[in-house]
DNA sequence: ATGTGCATGTAACTGGTTACATGATTCG
DNA sequence: CGAATCATGTAACCAGTTACATGCACAT
């Protein structure tokens, strides 16, 4: 893809993990090239100014898995998503793993909300108690979804033909 | 409060607003005070290192009042989560606007994320499809959310008194 | 005694934004 | 014909983290 492109898929998945600015995407990218980890090739096009088209490397594929494979220790929703979006680059065990982590994350920060909430006393902080129950809320339902996930890939690890109509995902 | 304690506070809520350092936390203190919207008191203690306590100023308040109306653009959940941790400054009415706002940005953003949806055919980039898929659960639970806490504060808008028992917030 | 939690701070560094700069194309 | 979108970049600035520095209290 190319600069421009990256930062339009950032850009639909903005509200989940922002939208970096080019001023911090294109020196990001020269970074890469720098490092061996990305590779660019100029496409010109007709009537139209021609467009840098960046591929990833092997080098950069190696660097990718590692740091998908690293441990989270925040539960940093930014950088789960990031990791979703790069799901293709995981081995199928390698995603469920991710899930799990995650999973095991959210319910642990949502015993600590559960905790917060339960010393709140009912006269107190009418705002920190609403800003608990958002996030009571917003944790049951991601918990919803990784369970619903991680069974719908215990049963079929691997859907081996797409089925028409089915929109399985 | 005093630093440590707002630390601590923040902290509870690191998943949704994430954990600011001391040191940004410390300067942002003496930044308040430098422009008059906080004062300190040294409260020394038996046995213990004395604790500054920090306490909002009038010019404070009117700026805290200033930051929450203003109209937040970009549907940043770490802003919403603020404004509603510190709901108890805003008159009920600015309350439900505040709930409005949000349940509108949160509507477009998940209308763009199934436009994505739509547009990213069968065949695509799993990691993005689950991305995608991801996003759009949060969005429908925090609408849920929304819709839920709306209907409750038009109903009664001022729980006269607490019924033991209720639990409602 | 040693480590963990309380409690406060400063300085260097870094990553990102904002603003600037350029230029072509497409749409109303 | 002007505005918006495509498309790429640089430089100044700023907000934040990381690392450092200090010291007391309490539990194991």
């Amino acid at each position: 893809m190319s600069g421009y492109d990256i930062k339009r898929v950032l850009k639909s998945l903005a509200w989940l993990i922002g939208d970096p600015s080019f001023g911090s995407l294109y020196p990001a990218l020269h970074a890469l090239l720098r490092d061996g980890l990305a590779t660019v090739e100029v496409r010109p096009r007709q009537d139209k100014p021609p467009r840098k088209v960046y591929s990833i490397t092997d080098a950069g594929r190696e660097a990718l898995q590692e740091w998908i494979n690293q441990p989270t220790s925040n539960a940093s929703l930014k950088a789960f998503v990031m990791r979703l979006n790069l799901a293709d680059s995981l081995s199928p065990a390698g995603l469920v793993a991710h899930l799990k982590q995650r999973r095991a994350q959210v319910a642990a920060h949502r015993a600590t909300l559960e905790q917060a909430d339960r010393t709140l006393n009912e006269g107190d902080d009418l705002g920190q108690r609403l800003a608990l129950n958002y996030g009571l809320a917003l944790a049951n339902a991601e918990l919803a979804w990784l369970d619903r996930k991680l069974d719908g890939l215990s049963q079929q690890p691997r859907p081996a033909k797409h089925v028409p109509g089915s929109r399985t995902i």
